[in-house]
DNA sequence: CTTAAGCGGAATGGCGAATTCCGGATAAGG
DNA sequence: CCTTATCCGGAATTCGCCATTCCGCTTAAG
């Protein structure tokens, strides 16, 4: 059942509705209810198991050869898994319901691509202005393809994820590109992220 | 008040009420619902001045030097102008509203970008594998940055447009990457998208 | 002062979706 | 085979959220 809420977050997004979701896996709303207390409650599995999904991949990447590899590699599966979902990406996309989940996000993620990414950079392989921290932009953005069309998405964003590749070596000429965020602005956007918590009682309980 | 409500879709995407645009424009409901007979009308008026933007901000590219120049230039701008809006994004992501203008789209705007792609290749700035075609997924992947953030989106957009850039020049070594949509696919992308107008009776007319 | 046009924004009506709840199905126990 | 405690499916119930409508007030021309 929770393989079948993330199949259908991942497909329609998080408003698709528990009626969607029981119907994928076989049952009724009712049923669904008896595992989960609530929608929010399954929302929370789900994107729980997509961290443990992606801390498990990278961890495999990480055992290739070269940084370059397992940077690539993870890209690529990124963008074929459940990273290139769309559940998971309207999830980074609001802000309230963002919150609870960013810390565990840094703390077990980030590390993992700053190791990555550095090794990469040791190679001669990656330019130095790169970072870690451009990862799940890049991610979101190449995914944002694949949402806007299942069968055309996912080859487009491998196409131009090959693009963005070759701009990823070092230059000869080091021409200095727009920087990336920097630490303080980053931590002050999860600060405002964690902010409004958002009332939400969807209906009464008397 | 149509800019208003430009900014407000663009701002809050296509699901932006019209109490939201009235608010924008200082003025009550009503005198939305004088202007313009329905969202629908209104959602059409702002995407007519989109396309027509958007030919404007082409057609003054092209008279930049070189066809390199003319694309770089119209990418840049078209993230920072209403091509990254996230009202224009949505339509386009929104099959059933999307049929309509697609012919437009094609008609207008198509053969402006193959006339710049063309040049960009006859002067070898570009690879030779780059069709007119990426050009409207490439904006679309960038400006999804935007979107997920007001402030730090468009300053990534730009440094991940800056590495793709790097990315579209001629390699020494042409090594093949995955091939674009070719025109077939295309075409029968858009016809599907034009299949269902969708019956939208959302109150009855007494 | 009268009156018509233009407005703002409260009131209406529907829709879609989360949550609740009950009647029937299933299966263990006697 | 009958009884009864569980477990289910999915219809029914409520909400919240808008698009759209409508009416009383303001404004200013006549």
């Amino acid at each position: 059942m929770l393989t079948a809420a993330e199949q259908v977050f991942a497909a329609r997004g998080l408003d698709a509705s528990l009626e969607e979701v029981a119907a994928a896996a076989g049952v009724g709303v009712g049923t669904v209810y008896r595992r989960f207390p609530s929608k929010a409650a399954l929302l929370e599995a789900v994107f729980e198991r997509g961290i443990d999904l992606g801390v498990e991949l990278l961890t495999e990447c990480r055992e290739l050869p070269t940084g370059w590899a397992a940077l690539t590699e993870y890209l690529r599966r990124s963008l074929l898994e459940q990273s290139g979902d769309r559940g998971l990406h309207e999830f980074l996309y609001l802000a309230e319901a963002a919150g609870l989940h960013f810390d565990r996000l840094r703390t077990r993620v980030e590390p993992l691509l700053t190791a990555i990414v550095e090794q990469a950079k040791s190679e001669g392989a990656l330019r130095p202005d790169f970072r870690a921290t451009d990862i799940p932009p890049l991610i979101l953005m190449l995914s944002r393809l694949s949402h806007t069309d299942r069968v055309l998405g996912p080859p487009l964003a491998h196409r131009y994820l090959e693009l963005l590749l070759k701009g990823l070596a070092p230059s000869p000429d080091p021409v200095p590109i727009t920087p990336p965020i920097d630490d303080d602005t980053l931590e002050t956007w999860f600060t405002a992220l964690r902010r409004p918590p958002r009332t939400t009682p969807p209906h009464r309980t008397p």
